[in-house]
RNA sequence: GUGGUUGUAGCUCAGUUGGUUAGAGCGCCGGAUUGUGGUUCCGGAGGUCGUGGGUUCGACCCCCAUCAUCCACCCCA
């Protein structure tokens, strides 16, 4: 059997996992400054704690953990002779693997409503899973990493979330566009046009504009029963996407009015902070169907063709599915892979590691290879990121690894060296050579 | 879940209408060079042709199934 990994699956080399673990840490010390705490959720949760959040359709990508244990004899006999997987799955899974990080987020604060105090800010950065068909940029398994604040309505997070996205995009390097909206404005649109029943579809199609156009989105609400009047209000609507030229376009909607007060609530308080990036309103926005009530927004590379590098919204009664009531919640999700992705292409990582090898030691006889063993500890005592080829082989062969490890220097040490103290560091870069002590060195890598 | 693509050496890929011993480049190992890598030259190792079945005198090649891959759709990150 060939080894592999399952489907949907990847492992990660050295190199990629440092240049996540940068993007991990430049958000990490964002979000702590801004007052968020880390917090982590198992990667199994109860199937009933899943099953019944994200739709009929997100039910069959829950990934099921089979029971342990003589697990067929508790099956359900009935659904289990009739071949009826749906319903046997139940009698024979009560564990899924985690599909987002926004369902345990919920369930945690409800499971410790009295432990924690409102409002409660967290970040949380775990891999999740998904039973989806893997495809470019998708894969059953891959990180997320969410921000949010649960237990208040203030708009004063709106602004601080877009503030987050614009700090963290400018310390990786990344220019984007940051486009904030308001689902109110929508349900106001729809209102406006006389089809309030059809407003998630009209949300669905407009979402689309930047990939099919304008012309593409008229024949998509058509498809979907829109009458044609209506459909003309809603691009006309859309053509004059100023705040002040919807407040008369929206006049007769309640929803639609507050929904544009509220941004404009949001814009006040960016207003007193100074953006390194830009922040626009944005009215096509729409953010799928999702549980999103009030404010949404979403970023876009201004440097890259790329989907979303992250999205967000205010969800009213997140925890209301777990029994607790009355609970607004505010957060942004960052596009892990996707801005690894953007920052590959731009080469916006920083070339040299904390975590690479800065020097390797080279001995040519078992004498020198102890004596260089001595030397090799006193360089990781000061700290220096240094190693020892693990047997005096031939120069060649040892010269080859250093090469192959990318690493800057080399220090080689025959009995000449041993003796005199004098140990010849080799730059592998320029190829330049000289004697210095091991003193000399540790100051050089240093 | 629907439609399509591809699967041959560690990697990227050739392989003629089905014909006898399946190739290349890169990488790897050794040598030229017993204290100098990234250049060059010479030599070598490495394959159940994704897996299982079928057709055939004979299958890498044709058929079926299955697994994996990539792409599009649905949906989503």
């Amino acid at each position: 059997m060939k080894p592999s990994v399952p489907k949907g699956t990847r492992d990660f080399s050295a190199e990629e996992v440092g240049k996540r673990h940068f993007i991990f840490d430049t958000l990490r010390k964002v979000f702590v400054k801004y007052g968020y705490r880390p917090i982590e959720t198992p990667t199994m949760e109860k199937l009933e704690t899943l099953t019944g959040k994200y739709g009929e359709e997100g039910d069959q990508l829950l990934f099921k953990v089979l029971n342990n244990g003589d697990f067929l004899n508790k099956a359900d006999k009935e659904a289990l002779a009739s071949l009826d997987s749906k319903k046997l799955t139940p009698s024979i899974s009560k564990r899924g693997l985690r599909y987002d990080l926004t369902v345990p987020f919920a369930r945690y604060v409800v499971q410790h409503q009295n432990d924690i105090s409102f409002p409660f800010k967290r970040y949380q950065i775990q891999p999740v899973w998904r039973a989806d068909r893997p495809q470019k940029g998708r894969y059953q398994e891959f990180y997320q990493c969410d921000v949010d604040v649960v237990g208040s309505t203030s708009l004063m997070y709106e602004a601080e979330l877009v503030q987050i996205y614009d700090e963290a995009f400018a310390n990786l390097g990344l220019e984007v566009e940051i486009k904030i909206s308001n689902r109110k404005i929508l349900t106001g649109i729809a209102e406006a046009a006389g089809i309030p029943d059809k407003m998630v579809e009209m949300t669905v199609a407009i979402d689309k504009l930047d990939k099919i156009g304008m012309d593409g989105v008229k024949t998509e609400m058509e498809r979907k029963g829109i009458p044609t009047a209506s459909i003309e209000k809603i691009e006309n609507i859309l053509e004059n996407n100023t705040l002040d030229a919807l407040k008369y376009a929206l006049a007769s909607s309640e929803a639609g009015l507050k929904g544009i007060e509220e941004l404009e609530t949001v814009f006040n308080y960016l207003s007193k902070g100074n953006a390194k990036n830009d922040i626009k309103f944005d009215i096509t926005l729409a953010r799928g169907l999702s549980y999103y009530t009030g404010f949404i927004c979403e970023v876009a590379s201004k440097q890259v063709k790329m989907g979303s590098l992250g999205g967000g919204g205010r969800y009213d009664d997140l925890t209301g599915m777990f029994g607790l009531k009355g609970v607004s919640g505010v957060g942004v999700s960052f596009g892990a892979a996707r801005v690894y992705d953007v920052m590959n292409e731009l080469n916006a990582f920083p070339s040299a590691s904390e975590a690479d090898l800065k020097v390797l030691l080279i001995a040519f006889d078992q004498a020198t290879h102890d004596f260089a063993f001595e030397q090799l500890t006193q360089l990781r005592q000061a700290a220096i990121n240094a190693d020892l080829y693990p047997e005096p082989a031939k120069m060649k062969k040892q010269m080859k690894y250093a090469n192959s490890r990318k690493v800057p220097y080399v220090v080689l040490i025959g009995s000449q060296e041993m003796e005199s103290g004098q140990l010849s560091l080799k730059n592998m870069e320029t190829g330049e050579q000289d004697s210095k002590t091991l003193k000399e060195i540790i100051d050089i890598l240093k």
